[in-house]
DNA sequence: ATGCCTTTGTGAACGCGTGCACAAAGATGG
DNA sequence: CCATCTTTGTGCACGCGTTCACAAAGGCAT
């Protein structure tokens, strides 16, 4: 039976081995003293955990530049989701493939949902029609939102939102970047205390619970 | 002049306005007790130390689906970012314009980064090329990296990495469409006591300083 | 069966971010 | 010029995640 020690996983992964045993001992997974975890085990229980014995039906909501890139993408399929409809506003899209699929017009939108039991929703729509697409996909049953578009969503509670904002990610760097910069030569402006808000800058959203708002001007 | 109280930013975002004050203190940003702080300096406080008062030249390389969606995003120029360069290992590609500028042939790489003094690369090739991409930017000069390949990347200390894997993504709002689920009917095969891996779950990546490597099979 | 060695599971300590609460600062009006 | 009111800046405590450290458990060899 093949097995790995809770040390050998964290040092691959790069984290504390301690961190990584409670981890496993909340998901109930047990393992063996003196011998470490079944790894098909260890595997399956984490997998479903995560809900990757189930697939989800998703749809993409924009067929642009964007959109259609996510519907060429393989590594959706592979990780148990299935693109079930590609959804644009443009009637001179309707019926075109895009992946194999063809896109279907937004007035199908609830139709599909429905149908497919679609829980699932990606919005790749320019920014001004986001939130009124999001309100669709709500009101047709979606609870859960890939938001691609540069805007903040208002949903009811009980619907998660997540939102992927590349420039941000890039701001990111760029912030660190500059760090990079300044250490060299001059002191930065600001002393590095190493605070709460330069940490803070450094990390990603920080739950489902409401993201952070861009403060910032375009 | 126009002002803002803490209490006032704080609302907006849905933050605690103490938090808001200590953050602003770490950045040296100093409001008028009785008043509030002014807007326009506390913009420009946040933009320069956000590194968003310079702009960043960065370079895509793989142009294919999603890279040319990205080199079409516009709004990556608005928040200071230049595509300076497109890159493409297909001889077919080069030269051929996308979102106005000419893909050039890998071959060039090295020169580019260092004609226009790049310190920020987007990889958006195959899976099987991000590395050698990495480590050819790296070389060139790059320090910072956004990686849209699903591939942990490794790099020398200095070099940040950012992964955006939009598999992951999808995968937590499954988590918590399956956790929904769950509570209606049957009580979780694992008990809720909400510890620190099922927390973990839902956020993101910590920070610079690796990321969580995907463990599970694809 | 017994003892040794490895690795788990977890109680306890630590570190850190967050929120509370309040004194000091400064504006504003009388 | 003084009183009052608003809002900042921050010490302190609380909560939570992470890490340490170790006893218990189980395999394995003798
Ligand atoms: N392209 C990128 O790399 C990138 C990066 C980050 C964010 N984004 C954001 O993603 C979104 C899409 O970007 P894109 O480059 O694909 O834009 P795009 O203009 O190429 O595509 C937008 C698509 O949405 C469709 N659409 C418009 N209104 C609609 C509606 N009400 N219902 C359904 N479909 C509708 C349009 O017909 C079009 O096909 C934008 O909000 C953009 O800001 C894009
Ligand atoms: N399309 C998506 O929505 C999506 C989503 C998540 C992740 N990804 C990942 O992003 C990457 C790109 O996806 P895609 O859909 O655009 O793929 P793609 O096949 O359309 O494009 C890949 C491009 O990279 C180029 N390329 C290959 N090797 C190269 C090299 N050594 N140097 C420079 N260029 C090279 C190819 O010529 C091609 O143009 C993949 O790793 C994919 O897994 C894509």
């Amino acid at each position: 039976m093949p097995t790995v020690s809770s040390e050998e996983l964290a040092t691959a992964a790069g984290v504390n081995s301690a961190k990584l045993r409670k981890d496993f001992s909340y998901l109930g997974s047990y393992g063996t003293r003196g011998v470490g975890y079944d790894v098909e085990y260890l595997v399956y229980q984490i997998s479903r955990e995560l809900g990757l014995t189930q697939d989800w039906p998703v749809v993409i909501v924009g067929i642009g530049n964007l959109g259609a890139a996510l519907a060429n993408y393989g590594g959706f399929a592979s990780r148990g989701f299935r693109v079930a409809a590609l959804i644009d506003a443009d009637p001179a899209m309707a019926g075109k493939p895009v992946a194999g699929l063809p896109v279907r017009h937004t007035d199908e939108l609830e139709s599909i949902i429905s149908d497919n039991g679609v829980s699932i929703g990606v919005i790749a729509t320019p920014a001004g029609a986001a939130q009124q697409v999001c309100d669709r996909l709500v009101a047709a049953g979606v609870t859960s939102i890939l938001n691609f578009a540069p805007t903040v969503l208002s949903v009811p509670e009980g619907v998660d939102v997540r939102k992927v904002d590349l420039s941000i990610e890039l701001q990111i760097l760029a912030f660190h970047e500059q760090r990079k910069a300044g250490e060299e030569n001059a002191p930065s402006p600001v002393p590095p205390r190493s605070g709460a808000a330069v940490r803070a800058a450094s990390e990603n959203r920080k739950g489902p619970d409401g993201d952070v708002p861009a403060v910032m001007p375009a």
